[in-house]
DNA sequence: AATTGTGAACCTCTTCACAGCT
DNA sequence: AGCTGTGAAGAGGTTCACAATT
């Protein structure tokens, strides 16, 4: 497949929750123009998102509401559950476990590592909680393939390369720490700070 | 000042982490290729990211590690605190509020905001709970520079609309939702299953 | 000898503009 | 007439490469 950006993909994600809203509406067909006004962007830029993938509208009509959704889950891989690990049950893995938000596209929790061993071999919302030790062996046994990473900075990488040891190939990173991992191992972080501190900026430079 | 893209100011933000850990290691002095290594990128891009503020190094020497710290942090505006507020006290309201980097770097929770009545009036680590209906008179009283958003999607455009009302200009929205907001507003957005879809992505086309 | 600071070259992403389809 | 799909143009961001400095 031609390279595909990762602006171009996070858009398309957009897209699916615009249309989700719109399905629930009832709109049966909708523009490249409405979907652009919804998102403050421009059409062009919807449409050629879209390009890169097919061909999915009808030229004077518009696309079809549902059709459109389903397409994009597809490209976008949500037509299948993902098994996914959340290592890290502090403050935020605790609120990770109970965001509805990943439950409905598909994200299932199926294991919490821990390394606080007080913690270990409860359940919460039935979610097992597992040492770090056992990475492999749970990760194996519940086919993790995307782990969540919620534990200080300063063990994030252990962790990464440790499931990376294991086989994982994806991984969401919370703590604030550049994370190195192997080729073809996908790592995304969702740095709350960097955008805070980006704030900061453009007020003081207002 | 000249346009700086976000792209730069996010970069900022991972040296000023990359020398906080540098400092406390009591590393002296420091080259671009040194802070390029630990972040993944190249050394031209950390040199002409600094280039756009002023020069900061010497030539055939590098950089001081303590005073580029503080001269990044001066840039990024984090030599002063900031009055954050914090909109829905749900599961990530209350992880936000627990969530130590922000309060190291400058950023301090002054006040919530609910519009659950029984949630309002107690206070949780000494911030007191505000209902919705108060926002200007609580952000006025404790000068609220800031807002956090994590409120459920639905609500998320008017608590944004009540707060612009109030004078707010800069939001951090963990809604996962479109935000429009006037000119001049800042919306940074922290969509968290955005991270996991694009995983989801890139995944199934490996 | 080492490393910065930066114009120029390069590459990537976005927008334009219009032919082509409904 | 209206809206898509897309090649071409434009804008913006990254890397190169080297003169300048320590």
């Amino acid at each position: 497949m031609k390279k595909i950006s990762d602006s171009t993909i996070k858009r398309l994600s957009k897209y699916y929750r615009t249309l989700d809203e719109l399905k629930a509406n009832g709109t049966m067909m909708i523009s490249s123009n409405d979907i652009a006004l919804i998102n403050s962007i421009t059409s062009a830029q919807v449409r050629k998102d879209l390009s890169f993938f097919g061909t999915f509208g009808k030229r004077g009509l518009g696309y079809n509401t549902e059709q459109l959704h389903d397409q994009i889950g597809r490209i976008l891989g949500l037509k299948k559950l993902w098994n996914v690990g959340l290592v890290g049950f502090g403050n935020i893995g605790n609120a990770l476990l109970n965001y509805n938000e990943f439950k409905t596209q598909g994200f299932h929790i199926k294991a919490i590592f821990e390394n606080d061993f007080s913690k270990c071999d409860s359940k919460v919302n039935g979610v097992k909680i597992s040492h770090i030790n056992q990475a492999c062996e749970v990760s194996k046994k519940h086919n993790l393939e995307i782990m969540i990473v919620a534990v200080p900075a300063k063990y994030a990488q252990a962790v990464v390369d440790k499931f990376v040891e294991c086989g994982i190939q994806a991984f969401l990173n919370f703590a604030p720490t550049h994370i190195k991992a192997p080729e073809g191992v996908l790592i995304k972080n969702e740095n709350m700070s960097i955008e805070l501190e980006s704030l900061s900026f453009f007020l003081s430079n207002k």
